[in-house]
Parts: structure tokens; sequence; C-alpha cells
DNA sequence: GTAAAGTATGCAAATAGGCGAATACTTACA
DNA sequence: TGTAAGTATTCGCCTATTTGCATACTTTAC
């Protein structure tokens, strides 16, 4: 592949990545996968600011990993699509599998000692 | 669960993410994919200054994505988990249909004008 | 038209993250 | 011990991100 195509590329899917690095949006994206939500009622959900979340939704909304719907004074926000979800959940597996090998360590000294 | 666990955990969850938020460090993950390197060698096929590189592989270190492991003077870095690969190419798979949507979008207004 | 509900944005401050060049550290080997 | 190779870190600089508050914008309903 052409690298300039590539580096473009790589730079997209850094910014789609760069969406989940946050621990709210995080929590924001497993909410919506759940259900659509308008942001105040989001932001009761997860219990942040209004402006908060419209901002994470901003966010989002920019890398097209959420949709909005206006319906009346509101919008409803969606997951755009489920391998987020998927990826993100890899990712908290391999972390957890990290956290157990942690303890058993942990575990193993103390053991040891 | 219990509120104040799951925030802990979407905060290392979203550290892991944010190792995955540059475009070098996903062209140096899936480099480590295909082989293992030590740095120099690494930074030589990625086309980054060794310190670039050097720090890109502290980043993911300090989140447990790469594993070093020394053998004289060089360092070795492998991939410490497939999965981050397979998180990686579900959203490259999404963002490809993204493009994809956006081109025949492009076409469409083509078309029609 | 005006008020109210819902949403987005400007602002300012704080924090984090990126870079290359230079330098310090570590290991091997003469 | 001293030199070279390989790696990590410090420095200076710059850009980006997050946050809450206050405010502006948009839509509905009276």
């Amino acid at each position: 592949m052409d690298n300039n195509l590539r580096a473009e590329i790589d730079r997209l899917h850094a910014q789609i990545c760069s969406g989940l690095a946050d621990p709210n949006r995080i929590l924001i994206l497993y909410t919506l996968a759940e259900n659509a939500y308008n942001v105040s009622d989001l932001a009761l959900k997860v219990e942040l600011p209004q402006s908060t979340v419209s901002r994470h939704l901003k966010v989002l909304r920019d890398r097209d990993m959420v949709t909005a719907q206006r319906d009346g004074q509101s919008v409803f926000y969606s997951l755009s699509d489920d391998r987020i979800i998927q990826a993100l959940n890899l990712l908290r597996a391999m972390l957890a599998s990290s956290l157990e090998n942690q303890a058993a360590l942990a575990r193993s000294v103390q053991i040891a000692s």
C-alpha cells in the first residue's frame, strides 16, 4: 500500500481510538449500547453535567461513533456500530486477564514470604 | 457492581484505549504483531527516530500491551496479547465501512447534480 | 411573540501528550 | 578499564483535551 495512504488511514484509525480514550466516554458508549438516550436523560444516567455529556457526544459524533436524531426538543443519541462495543469488550477482557495475573502474582508473593 | 470499582475499571480501560490513540503506535503494534523487534530495528522499520519509538514503547509497556525481553544489548519487544490486534481490526473495519459510505454518498451526489 | 425545555458552545484554567535533539544509562567485549 | 552499540530519559517547546460555568441557540407550546 502507498505509504501516505497508510499513514492517513492510521491517523483516522487513531482518531477513532482516541474516541475511546476517556472513562466517561466509555461509560457513555456502554450506556448507549443498551438504549438510545437524549442528552439530559443520559446526563442523569451517567451522573455528569449536561455540558460535559454534550461535549463527549460531540467527540463521538465527529468520529461517527454515535448517531444523533432530533425528536422535538430532544436529540436522541445511539451507538452507530456495535463493533465499537465488541472492540471495547476485547480490550476489557484483556484488562481482566491482566488484573487476574497481577492478583495471582501478589498471592504467590505472599505465600513465598 | 460498586460504582467506584466500575469507575476505576473504566479508567484502566480508557488508559488501554489511549495506548491505541496515536497513529505511530498503531503502526508499531501492527509491526510487532508480525515479528518481535528490538528498538533500533523497529525504528528503522517504521521510519521514526529511536527516541520516539522508545517513548512509544514505554507507553505501551506501561499499559502491558507489549512485552520487553532483553537479549544482550538489545531489548526485544513483542505484542503481549493478540486481542489488541483483534480490537484494532474491528475498529479499522468500521472505519472502512464508514469511508465506503462516504464514497457512495459522494458518487450519488455527483450523479444527482 | 414569549417562555420553557433541551442542547450546544465560548471561555479560562488545568492537565496531558507529542516531538527531535542531546544526553545518560546499560551491556558486551577487547 | 575503556569503547561501542543499544536503549531510555531529560529538555524545551508546542498542541490537544477535559472540565464546569455561564451563555447562546433551537424547538415547542401557550
